[in-house]
DNA sequence: GGCGCCTGAATTTTT
DNA sequence: TTCAGGCGCC
């Protein structure tokens, strides 16, 4: 990529319509008024949802006219901004809500700002685009807007299929192997990554420069792709980067569709600008070039998503593409302490190139940030488990706590710890609702019904539930199709009708076929609801039946989010209509039942906010990430920056960072140095809390061990306390000189010894952990004998081997034996 | 055609 | 260490 330049767009000058000018951004004279000439069309007394803005706020929401970047900074009302903004174009009558186009990221954004629009201006939007860059133009394809449908303009059908990521691979799959490629050496993977990357960038296959065309398999990547294009083509389908990408082709190919949208869109409005990419970049710049209507709310400093993408060049680049764009700065905080900011101010102060920003705060100053050295993982996760249920007992929400992390495997040490706690958590991020499995299968069964021609549908489900038909089988079918060039369905039947498949194979795909000609009568008939047809398949296809005769752990969870499918699909009129929500709308943000801590990905958090956030892992490599530096070198680091100052401005209240001196890293011992953020955030607003002992005279040792070899996975630290204190150090001071070691020397002395002498318990954490009781209200516990077989949806099925109190010990069948909380584990016969 | 062993890799993730 | 995916054997 870095051969490229993303922001040499001038190939991408777009046919305007007439009389408009040639490229965006060029001043056109006369052909608008100055923004600021035009005044706010506010009736006499201002209306109530104006009431209590900050002068900027108000600012960008009155600036109605023109290009507008608003820079709202973490917690500075951002979703209000916008979401006032399209209240006020409405109630202004400046704009009907038919002529607004809000993009998002996520539909869970787009769905919030219609709930909060609705809500201000007290009555349903009808008619309003708002939605995902993907959804909209999905939307664009099959013509919603009334504008020509763009798939028929770029060689689709209109009720094409969007493939998941899953067939993708497939597809790749199958045409590397027709051209003999390695997949060793070059994984599909890869490829499937590379082409979302030019996809990301615009770049079709005719538009990629010749270097990067020969990247890939011994310069094949630019074929591949070319024939990946079209194979969906063939397939009527496309995949989530030509959403937009061929959207972008109709743009600029037919003025007049896009002629059409200019009348229909006039004011565009864009959230989270800063994870734009070059394609949705491109895309919002043909939209808006005729009305110049933009709205664009981002934060520089909250751009962490350039690994797949994202261009926070767009962002600072704005004012030169909207000349005359009025820059807004949001600064005021309505979320976090003076402390919390402070800290988060400092730390993202080290970055270079930033558009700049000062928040602020009337809030006081709050507990300052504390930043705590512990031993290992474990006891990291011990101790942030016994903070939680401190706060927990003086009254703190268990939903207005977090614990984010940078990267999904450390979870895990979370998950183990709170469960013994019995702490209620919920693990957001995993794979999403329609990446599970049976959900796929699924919908592969759907799509098949409403698109026989999906052959990625078929392969995926001809042999789900098993049917006798194999790897061989199939070729020899994938054969056929391709020889005759027709669909594998039709294939099938005709090489059935031929006589050419014998035995069992004949059968299972006789009954296939006649069963999807049945299905599909019965979907036609219309006398059956979508819904009932949807359970009528999976039922007789034996998909159900297959799941409910597994009894592995996660049977009956799939059976359940099958269920959970086609409830979702009764709110739908079609299936049509449904497969398109699934493949782009739904999310799997169920809410969970009760309080619980939440643990996520720092990636996962941006845009939420937590009383109490736990940071844990802040060491080199883990935090920053060794691979983001490796890859992207300063770029890389700096994103890593931005990332902990959304980590740190979550928090409300209470932000504690911590770093574990030793950590197992794919298997091994590794002891860590403290992150380099942690030198960067200002003392001012930081107490550092070396209190387990880890740094003092004797912790030391703790890295001067490091450079001896092997002795890590030996350490017995009491327990797997903290005790590596007790234990004899080396004191050689030639082994102490590296930057980690200093930084930690200096934050040794900085760490407040009051502190300490205050809190002596909270240097034997194991100790502490034995005299705290830990109550959980569950009467449940007593309910199990050793022997009983119970289910825990973590761990699967296992066997009480003993009961102490609230708390059972089971010997899992997979998960090996733990000890903990009853109320956790469920009879088996309930699983 | 299916199961089981072995090998290699192992951030972040929306749509 | 863990997990997924590929390959080879039954």
């Amino acid at each position: 990529m870095p051969d490229h330049d993303p922001f040499d767009l001038s190939h991408f000058d777009a046919p305007a319509p007439a009389g408009a000018p040639a490229a965006a951004g060029e001043p056109v004279p006369g052909s608008e008024p100055a923004r600021a000439s035009v005044p706010p069309a506010v009736p006499q007394s201002p209306p109530a949802y104006l009431d209590g803005l900050n002068p900027p706020q108000r600012q960008a929401i009155e600036a109605l006219d023109g290009p507008v970047l608003v820079l709202a900074g973490a917690g500075t009302g951002k979703t209000r901004v916008l979401t006032t903004r399209i209240a006020h174009l409405i109630a202004t009558g400046r704009a009907g809500p038919g002529q607004i186009l809000a993009v998002t990221f996520t539909n869970k954004a787009a769905r919030e700002m219609t709930e909060r629009v609705e809500a201000l201006l007290g009555r349903p939007i009808g008619g309003m685009a708002i939605g995902t860059f993907h959804a909209i133009c999905a939307r664009m394809m099959r013509g919603v807007y009334g504008a020509t449908p763009g798939a028929g303009l770029v060689g689709l059908d209109r009720n094409f299929t969007i493939l998941d990521p899953d067939d993708q691979i497939r597809l790749l799959k199958q045409l590397m192997a027709a051209e003999g490629v390695d997949e060793k050496r070059w994984p599909a993977r890869a490829l499937a990554g590379l082409i979302d990357r030019w996809k990301n960038r615009a770049l079709t296959p005719d538009r990629l420069p010749e270097a990067e065309a020969h990247g890939f398999a011994n310069g094949l990547g630019g074929r591949l792709y070319g024939q990946y294009q079209a194979r969906l083509k063939t397939l009527n389908a496309c995949d989530f980067g030509d959403l937009l990408l061929h959207m972008i082709t109709v743009f600029q190919n037919h003025a007049d569709v896009l002629g059409d949208y200019h009348r229909r869109f006039r004011y565009l409005l864009v959230d989270e600008y800063q994870d734009t990419n070059v394609a949705q970049y491109l895309w919002l710049r043909l939209l808006a070039q005729d009305s110049k209507n933009i709205c664009c709310v981002g934060d520089d400093d909250q751009s962490i998503y350039g690994w797949r993408g994202a261009e926070v060049g767009n962002i600072l680049r704005f004012e030169r593409d909207f000349p005359g764009a009025q820059v807004i700065r949001l600064e005021q905080n309505y979320r976090s302490t003076g402390n919390i900011l402070g800290a988060a101010s400092g730390l993202i102060a080290a970055n270079e190139g930033r558009m700049g920003k000062t928040l602020w705060t009337e809030a006081g100053a709050g507990d300052a940030v504390v930043v705590r050295g512990v031993w290992d993982a474990e006891e990291e996760a011990r101790q942030i488990g016994d903070e939680i249920e401190d706060l927990q007992r003086e009254g703190l929400a268990l939903d207005r706590v977090a614990v984010l992390v940078r990267a999904g495997f450390q979870t895990r040490e979370f998950e183990d710890r709170f469960i013994t706690l019995g702490l209620p958590y919920r693990v957001v991020g995993g794979p999403r609702f329609y990446e599970r499995r049976e959900i796929r299968d699924a919908m592969a069964y759907f799509r098949l019904l409403v698109q026989p021609s999906d052959d990625l549908a078929l392969e995926r489900i001809i042999n789900v539930p098993r049917r006798g038909i194999g790897k061989a089988t199939l070729q020899a079918l994938n054969a056929a199709a391709r020889a005759e060039g027709v669909p594998l369905m039709v294939a099938i039947d005709r090489q059935l009708r031929a006589g050419a498949v014998k035995g069992r194979a004949r059968t299972a795909l006789t009954q296939l076929l006649t069963d999807f000609a049945r299905w599909r009568e019965l979907l036609d008939a219309g006398e059956h609801r979508h819904t009932e047809v949807a359970e009528i398949v999976l039922d007789e296809s034996g998909y159900l039946a297959m799941w409910q005769a597994d009894t592995s752990v996660e049977a009956p969870g799939r059976i359940e989010n099958l269920q959970e499918l086609i409830q979702a699909m009764a709110e739908f009129d079609n299936l049509a209509g449904f497969l398109e929500h699934i493949a782009l709308v739904m999310d799997n943000d169920r809410q969970a039942d009760g309080a619980a801590v939440t643990i996520m990905t720092l990636h996962g958090a941006k845009g939420l906010e937590f009383d109490t956030v736990f940071l844990p892992g802040w060491e080199e490599g883990v935090f920053p990430n060794q691979r983001a530096i490796d890859e992207s070198g300063l770029k890389g680091l700096e994103e890593e920056r931005r990332l902990a100052y959304v980590g740190i401005t979550r928090a409300k209240r209470r932000a504690r960072i911590y770093h574990a001196g030793n950590r197992q890293v794919f298997g091994k011992w590794q002891s860590q140095i403290p992150s380099r953020f942690l030198d960067e955030l200002p003392e001012d607003h930081v107490e550092m809390a070396a209190d387990t002992g880890l740094y003092g005279a004797q912790g030391g040792m703790a890295w001067g061990r490091s450079y001896e070899a092997g002795a890590w996975g030996r350490m017995d630290a009491g327990a797997g306390g903290s005790g590596g204190a007790g234990s004899a150090g080396h004191g050689d001071a030639g082994r102490h000189a590296g930057p980690g070691w200093q930084r930690m020397a200096r934050r040794e002395a900085r760490a407040n010894p009051f502190d300490r002498d205050q809190k002596p318990a909270a240097r034997g954490t194991t100790l502490d952990l034995r005299a705290r009781k830990v109550t959980v209200q569950d009467s449940a516990a007593a309910s199990y004998d050793q022997g009983d077989r119970v289910f825990s949806d973590k761990f699967g099925y296992g066997t009480v081997t003993a009961t102490d109190g609230n708390k059972v010990t089971v010997a899992f069948d997979k998960a090996g034996e733990k000890r903990l909380v009853a109320s956790y584990v469920r009879p088996a016969d309930q699983a």
